[in-house]
DNA sequence: AAAAAATAGATTGTATACAATTTAATTATC
DNA sequence: GATAATTAAATTGTATACAATCTATTTTTT
């Protein structure tokens, strides 16, 4: 028996719940958003990090958004099919797979700045506990990564 | 143009990011530890969902979890074909369902108390972090529920 | 340089998630 | 009291996630 008994097997006592559920909400707060530009969440963070660094491997993107590639292939796919993303093979590694944004990835990017101010409006914290917030999670995540 | 320019679509000036990749992290941490059991995160929670209220419906277990009937419906049939749970419709209403434990599955829990401490441990957040963490993601769900 | 180990991406199989719809039962309204 | 509106759970369809495996290529070892 745990010296905490029942106490570490309640839902209010673990900050892992708190975290999963949040992570899925958030997700589903974007959806109407981003259906209007026949996005899912996943499908924009794809272009997010391209937005950022263009011309990145499929590995490169995993790292960042923390996804691997059974994940990102289909996912990918389905971008280049939408049209905004395209494939090519580097000529120095046939195995890597370099990710580009065509000309309408890029023009969308502008279109889509009025989303994050949408839902940001829908987060009800101040500057202060969003940042405290955000610098939290980060220091969770950072700690998962060395292991 | 907004007048953050670029700098809104940064996926490193998101809070939603670090959210969602920190709650899908958790499960992954998890998952190890339940397999042991059988389980996933997901069935996990309901179990948990239930060590603390017995017979409860789905509907319940649902607003609890910020799960629907689509993702509950074949989670719960696979629990009670693991033995963990029964299904029974009550008396006062036919629609409703009432989800119980079985023998086997309140005995889970004594057994599964060794898992929360063991992915706390992986969690390199200070007990003051970890507590503010908590009250912040609270009170972002909370803020997403009313509207 | 041949064999072994490692790596990038694709594939397969299982398990969520959730919107939208359907079905059956209950409540509300007229 | 019949009809309409609502509700609980199940079903359907689409899109993640990710472990495990596979394939092709590159790098390391010997």
């Amino acid at each position: 028996m745990n010296k905490y008994g029942d106490e570490v097997l309640k839902l209010s006592n673990q900050i892992c719940f708190p975290l999963y559920a949040g992570g899925k909400e958030i997700v589903r707060k974007y959806q109407p958003y981003l259906e209007k530009y026949d996005l899912t969440y996943t499908q924009y963070i794809v272009l997010m990090v391209l937005w950022e660094k263009d011309g990145i491997s499929v590995k490169e993107i995993g790292s960042r958004l923390y996804l691997d590639s059974g994940t990102l292939t289909p996912l990918i796919n389905k971008l280049v099919s939408k049209g905004y993303l395209k494939k090519e093979k580097t000529p120095h590694d046939e195995r890597e797979l370099i990710i580009s944004l065509t000309k309408r990835g890029l023009q969308l990017k502008e279109e889509i700045k009025e989303v994050p101010p949408l839902i940001a409006s829908k987060v009800k914290l101040t500057q202060e506990e969003a940042r405290t917030l955000y610098t939290l999670l980060y220091k969770l995540l950072d700690g998962f990564k060395d292991e």
